[in-house]
DNA sequence: AATATATTTAGAAAATTATCTAATAATGAA
DNA sequence: TTCATTATTAGATAATTTTCTAAATATATT
């Protein structure tokens, strides 16, 4: 859950375009999956990195688990940035 | 200079430490390696994946190659992190 | 022209990350 | 309890990235 972990997990496409599909609203592990031509297992392996990273949340209901967008983790980020941009001089 | 260049490059605690240093000046290449313990090779190998995700411009002032930050690609990395921040609704 | 300085390029080794298959865990329904 | 469904964990392999040493390039100086 550091800075260096948001960087790491937002380095990755896939990743990202994960994020990007639960910006319309929450989806279970299954769902994500659809949208990859990729194996279970290794989007489940994407979403725990995104998890670790503070990204997403993650919520049991019955059979299904549903991940959900946290943004609020952006906010370390944008202020890297931001700092990056304001010289000390 | 893609987008996901730009992630990636951001993606390495020496890069980002790169960045930073560079906040308060420019630098030849042989100033930035001092900050470091890691061989010139290796920081020159950091520089150019800076300069190709276009985060650093370097210019040759005789023996040296002097590098300066660019923030202007931030922008669409803040672009990226602020869209998904608002839902499509 | 020869030598020194600053930096990069080339190529290999080490470390990390992404991906797969097979097996396991958790829940729900028959 | 047994079976089906959803998803994860384990362990192996493949791919990528990082780092190193040695060699090469570019400029400046003597």
């Amino acid at each position: 859950m550091s800075l260096n972990d948001t960087f790491k997990a937002l380095a990755d496409p896939t990743r990202r375009k994960i994020l990007d599909l639960l910006k319309d609203g929450d989806l279970t592990a299954g769902q994500i999956a659809e949208h990859f031509d990729m194996t279970k297992p290794s989007i489940s392996n994407h979403l725990n990195i995104l998890k670790h990273a503070g990204l997403v949340w993650d919520e049991r209901k019955g059979q299904t688990i549903v991940y959900s967008l946290n943004t609020t983790v952006f906010q370390d980020v944008m202020k890297w940035l931001i700092d990056l941009q304001q010289s000390k001089g």
